[in-house]
RNA sequence: GGUCCGUUGGUCAAGGGGUUAAGACACCGCCCUUUCACGGCGGUAACGCGGGUUCGAAUCCCGCACGGAUCACCA
């Protein structure tokens, strides 16, 4: 049989880190055995709809090589795709469970159902449905509908034995079904529940596989006992732990947590998220981190899923990227940063390849870029004291010297690339009889004015060219003359 | 509160009766070095607690504790 998983989410104008990794897993569920994966747009919600939500999804999946084989954008044997077109559908399938005894009209009021939980006691929320409208006879029921009164359709659930489901991930799950409240399906608007659509709509589209967050767990008996009431085969039901924020929350983008656009916004390497946020809650069978799409639909495997919730680490995310960085091939590396080089520094006639080499293997993320190379733009303010470094065994009086040997040396030069420039000062170094570090800090520091800089004196010094190396290194002078 | 689920270093995690309890991130140290990095080497650091079963338990069983989820005419 063919695997068909599907990935529904709502249109809620961005993806969330949690439904982007749930969606990972169901297309690698599906596509590391031939199978299809599926996208279904769940709009029903009609308070939160947000205006071009559906094309942030379409693109999130094309971004990420997630590409679906059935969708509203690209069509299906199985359409509509997008639930809102979906609702004039549900109403008759809930009647034919109330056909089959499965199912029943309800007419009770709200007023009469919060009663119901207030009567209830115990001071939970808790309350059970009473089936006071289940009792009703058919001729009840009947003239009630022609009296054109509201109703709802409820699922009438077994009253004694138990209810036992096969997860995946969690094994078997048995529940008392007297702890089971008589679920509405249709509700009085004439729309079905949630619940009540992802059943029938998973049928219908022949869904294999239902992969979804762990808080389903505790409603997915009733899920099953919908399939038995229609006599359908229940899906493999695969449960996945929650992606945290720390050991307390979930990931939430209502509490400042960053979604997947935030992350590549910030500078994250798409690759770089899909390939972190596959590890959060599975593992390889053998010890790789770093894999493509493509190698993780090789590798992955179902059994590699963990049951406990994990926590997004950015740290380890960062480290990825920069692992991603390194590995990229130079020229896509600078397609990726090349408008941020070119904006930090805008009229130089800096070699803006030759500072994204020094870059590449030493960023972090996109997004660190400016700040990296802001000096090179304009020699930032400093203080002397940056000349004193420990290991370099320099101090501002050696500092001074060698930055006084360097400037007349440097200025005879015909030739400025990396090699003359190393060759000479390195030259240089022998003639003072002094340490590589008592030379080169020294010119390294006043040329970028910076503690750090991405790249040593001499690469430095090549870059900035001649005339603007020279005017660094005497104002390094003259700052140390004071 | 009922029900269900979970619990290995700070984080991701392997391991499912016998292990010096992997590996990665982070952190620290050393080496390399022309800065920062990269790279190399090393270090700190974990089986929630209590019972049982067993020659032997992180692993199996039972309690407990803690954490989470769920209990809508929301999705």
């Amino acid at each position: 049989m063919e695997i068909r998983t599907r990935f529904a989410p709502s249109p809620t104008g961005y993806m969330h880190i949690g439904n982007l990794r749930t969606a990972l897993y169901e297309y690698l569920i599906a596509k590391s055995q031939g199978g299809k994966f599926i996208l279904r747009i769940e709009d029903t919600d009609q308070g939160r709809l947000v205006e071009g939500a559906t094309e942030i999804i379409y693109n999130t999946m094309k971004m990420t090589g997630l590409h679906h084989d059935e969708g509203p954008d690209i069509g299906g044997a199985y359409g509509p795709y997008v639930q809102s077109e979906r609702m004039g559908m549900y109403m008759e399938y809930a009647k034919e469970l109330v056909e089959k005894g499965e199912a029943y009209y309800c007419f009770c009021t709200k007023e009469r159902l919060e009663s119901l939980k207030e009567s209830n006691g115990d001071g939970a929320a808790f309350a059970k449905y009473d089936r006071h409208c289940y009792h009703l006879s058919k001729e009840e029921v009947q003239a009630k509908l022609d009296a054109g009164e509201d109703f709802v359709i409820r699922q009438k659930m077994p009253d004694e034995g138990t209810t036992t489901f096969s997860d995946v991930v969690y094994g078997d799950i048995t529940v008392e079904n007297k702890e089971l409240d008589d679920q509405i399906l249709m509700k009085a608007d004439g729309f079905p529940t949630y619940n009540f659509a992802n059943v029938v709509d998973d049928h219908l589209m022949e869904i294999t596989h239902v992969v979804r967050g762990s808080e389903y767990l505790s409603s997915t008996p009733k899920y099953n006992l919908l399939y038995q009431a229609f006599g359908w085969d229940a899906p493999v039901y695969v449960h996945l732990p929650a992606v945290m924020r720390d050991a307390h929350n979930k990931l939430s983008k209502r509490h400042g947590d960053k979604s997947f656009e935030d992350l590549v916004r910030e500078g994250y390497l798409v690759e770089a998220i899909v390939n972190y946020i596959a590890l959060l809650g599975w593992s390889p069978s053998d010890n790789t981190e770093i894999f493509t799409l493509k190698e993780l639909e090789e590798k992955f495997d179902i059994a590699g899923l963990s049951k406990s919730p994990s926590i997004f680490d950015i740290k380890k995310l960062t480290w990825m990227n920069g692992e991603y960085m390194k590995a990229m091939e130079f020229e896509k590396f600078y397609a990726l940063a090349e408008s941020k080089l070119k904006e930090a520094l805008a009229e130089t006639q800096l070699d803006l390849r030759k500072i994204a080499a020094l870059l590449k293997k030493r960023l972090e993320t996109l997004n660190d870029i400016p700040h990296l190379v802001e000096f090179f733009k304009e020699l930032p303010e400093y203080g002397t004291k940056l000349y004193t470094h420990k290991k370099m065994k320099t101090d501002d009086a050696i500092a001074l010297s060698s930055l006084q040997a360097a400037i007349p040396v440097l200025e005879e030069m015909t030739e400025w690339n990396e090699t003359a420039i190393h060759d000479r000062l390195i030259a240089l170094v022998g003639e003072l009889g002094i340490k590589n570090g008592q030379l080169l800090w020294p010119v390294r520091t006043a040329l970028s004015g910076e503690p750090t800089s991405p790249g040593g004196a001499i690469e430095l010094a090549d870059i900035l060219g001649k005339e603007e190396s020279i005017r660094r290194l005497k104002k390094g002078v003259e700052l140390l003359s004071n």
